[in-house]
DNA sequence: CTGAAAGCGCTTACAG
DNA sequence: CTGAAAGCGCTTACAG
C-alpha cells in the first residue's frame, strides 16, 4: 500500500491563501498573526490533517522535543526481567514526559556500553534520564564525561555531595533507619543485611548505615558477619540467604536491600525450615507490586515513583532550557506488613 | 554550561580532505568509496566524535529510524499501575527494537485519544506498535482508519479473520482449553469465569470459549450465571468475585481472564472464608511475575512475551520496508501451581 | 571513485 | 501583521 504523500506547510499556505511563513507562525503560536488569518490557517490545517514535520522543525530549531530514558543493568539480567521498581519508574516518567510535551525514547543499555554518545550527539534527544543500579564507582567516570561534554542529564540514584550532575534519589539513609527502628522495636538486635554495603552501591550502603544507626541508638549495631553481598534480583537474594545460613551465625531478622532480594531470601529461609516472621523477621525496600503478594506479605520501604518521575522530567526539562536544576532527595516511608511480625 | 557546537559532516570533510558528499557516503556505508578514503574519513569521524544528525538525515531520507509503541488503556487506570503483562511486553519490544537498529518512542494513550494522528503524520516514527486491551469494537474503527491512511502498524491482540492490519496474538482459545481441561481433570464442572466474555473483548472471549469447549468434551459447559464481567485489574477481580459470591450460585472453580483478576478474586474468596484451592480452585492467564508469589501460587497460562515482542518488531520493520507481514498466533502453555489444587 | 548542487520541510531575522 | 529569503545538516542523482 502506498500512502498518499503528506501535506506540507506549503499546501496549507496555498489553501489558506497566505505565505508559508505565516503558516509556520500560526503553528508555532506566534502572537504576531492576525486573528482572522490564524483562523483560516487553522481551518486549512484541520482540513488536510496537517502535522508539522518533526525532523524539519528540529533541524531548524536544533531542538528534538524528545527525552531519552536509558535504563542500564549490569551485569546482563535474564532477557525478560527488568527490576519491577524501574518499570514503575518508567511508567511515571512516561506520563511525566507527556505532561511536559516531550516524547520519550526508551533504551536498555549495559553499564559497559558507550551510552553517553548516541542520543544527544546525534540530536535524537535533548537530554538523558539515567536509571539503573550498578557499581557506582564504575560509572561515575562516565557521569563526569557527560558533564564535561555538556550533555544534559539527570539520574535516579543516591544524592552525594560531590556528585557529577543532577540526581534525584530517595532518602535511603532514613529508609534504612525506619526499618532498623521497626525491627529493633520488635526486639530484634541481630539483623542480617542482604545486599552490597560499600561505596560501590551508595543506595544500598545508605540503607545499611541507616539501619545501623537505628541499632546503635539502642546500644547495638550491624554485624559484618551478618552482611552478604547481593545484587537486586530474586536469585541473588536466594543465594545470599543460603550463604548467610551456611555461616551459622545467629540472626533474628533480615533486612534485604531490595524487595526482590527479600523475596528470594524468604524462599531460602522457608526452604531451610524457618518460619517468617515467627523465626525470622524480614523487611525489604522499594515496595514493588509483588511485595503485597509475597508470602508472607513483605514489610518494606515505599518510594514515591510518581513524584520521582515527575521530578526527573521536570529537572531535565529545566536543564534543557538552560536553567538550573538541583539534586533532590525524596522521603521514604515504612510499609508494615506481615513479614516483620509486627 | 554551554556545550561546544557539534561537529558536522563538513568539519569531517575538511579534516579528511574530501568533499562533504563523500563523508556522507562513508557514513551510509556506500560501496562506491575508495578504501583509503574511507579510512581517512573514519579516522576524522572518530577524532571529532562525530555523529550523523538524525533530523537532517531523516528529513532527507523521509525515514525516522524510529518505531512508536502506543500503550493504551481504557478507562484510565491508577497513575502508576500498568498491567505487568504489558510491562514485560514493553521490555521485550525495547530489546527487539535495539536488535533491529530502531529507536523506540513510548507513549501511553487513552483509547479515546486521537492516537493514530500524531506519530506517523509528524514523521516521528516509521510505524506504530499498538498494545493494550480495551473494547475491541470501539477501536476497530480506528484500526480501519489507520489502514486507510496507509499507516504502518502492528498490534498485539486476538488474530481475527476480518482483522484490519497485522496482529500478533496468543492462542487464547487453546489457552482457555488448557485451563478447562486441567480443571475438568481435577473433577471440577462448575467453573466460574471472571472477565468479559463477548466480542468486545476477543481475547477474553476466546479464553472463555476454550474453557467451554473443554467442559463440553466431558459433557458440561460454562454457565452464564457463573460469568461476571471484569476488566483486567486486581480491583475489578475482587469486585467480580464478590458479585459472583453474592449470586449464591454454586461453583467449584474460578477461571479468571487474567492473573490480575485472579489475584483480586482470590482475595475476595479468602475474605469470604473460602480456601483456595481446597474449597475453590483458581486459575488465571498471563503468568505475570506476581503469579508465582500469589498466595497460593497461581496456576495460569504462559504467553511468550519475548517471542511476541520480537515478532511485533520484525513484522513492523517489514511493513516499513514495504514488504508483506502476516498475522501470527503464538502458542499458549499451562503453568500449574498450587491455586488449582493439582 | 569523487565533487558540486539541489532539495528535504521547516523557522526566523529582515524588510516592508 | 505579512512575505521573501536564507539556512539548519544531511543524501543522492548527475556529471565527470
Amino acid at each position: 500500500m502506498r500512502k498518499k504523500s503528506k501535506a506540507t506547510s506549503i499546501d496549507i499556505a496555498h489553501l489558506a491563501g497566505v505565505s508559508q511563513a505565516t503558516v509556520s507562525r500560526v503553528l508555532r503560536g506566534s502572537p504576531l498573526v492576525n486573528a482572522q488569518t490564524r483562523e483560516r490557517v487553522e481551518a486549512a490545517v484541520r482540513e488536510l490533517n496537517y502535522k508539522v514535520d518533526r525532523h524539519a522543525s528540529s533541524l531548524r530549531t536544533q531542538r528534538a522535543g524528545t527525552l531519552a530514558l536509558l535504563l542500564f543493568e549490569d551485569p546482563t539480567p535474564d532477557d525478560s526481567h527488568i527490576n519491577p521498581f524501574f518499570l514503575s519508574m518508567l511508567g511515571s516518567i512516561t506520563r511525566a514526559c507527556a505532561r511536559h510535551g516531550h516524547d520519550l525514547l526508551v533504551s536498555f543499555q549495559q553499564l559497559s556500553d558507550d551510552w553517553h554518545a548516541d542520543y544527544e550527539d546525534s540530536m535524537k534527544a535533548d537530554g538523558l534520564i539515567l536509571l539503573g543500579y550498578g557499581d557506582y564507582l564504575a560509572y561515575r567516570g562516565k557521569l563526569e564525561t557527560l558533564v564535561e561534554q555538556g550533555t544534559r542529564f539527570v539520574r535516579w540514584g543516591a544524592v552525594l555531595d560531590d556528585q557529577p550532575g543532577v540526581s534525584i534519589g530517595c532518602d535511603n539513609l532514613h529508609g534504612g533507619r525506619l526499618v532498623g527502628e521497626h525491627l529493633a522495636g520488635l526486639g530484634h538486635r541481630r539483623i542480617a543485611f542482604l545486599g552490597d554495603a560499600s561505596s560501590h552501591y551508595p543506595e544500598f550502603y545508605d540503607r545499611y548505615r541507616g539501619c545501623d544507626a537505628a541499632l546503635q541508638a539502642v546500644g547495638g549495631g550491624m554485624h559484618p558477619a551478618l552482611q552478604v553481598d547481593a545484587e537486586s534480583s530474586e536469585e541473588a537474594g536466594f543465594e545470599a540467604a543460603r550463604t548467610l545460613l551456611a555461616r551459622k551465625v545467629p540472626f533474628d531478622a533480615v533486612f534485604a536491600a531490595s524487595d526482590l532480594i527479600a523475596i528470594g531470601a524468604m524462599r531460602a529461609l522457608t526452604d531451610h525450615g524457618l518460619r517468617v516472621p515467627e523465626d525470622v523477621a524480614v523487611a525489604g525496600f522499594d515496595d514493588i507490586p509483588m511485595a503485597r503478594f509475597a508470602q508472607p506479605a513483605l514489610t518494606t520501604v515505599y518510594q514515591d515513583t510518581t513524584r520521582a518521575g515527575e521530578l526527573l522530567v521536570e529537572s531535565l526539562v529545566r536543564l534543557v532550557r538552560g536553567e538550573a536544576a538541583e539534586s533532590t532527595t525524596l522521603p521514604a516511608s515504612l510499609v508494615v506488613r506481615k513479614s516483620s511480625g509486627a
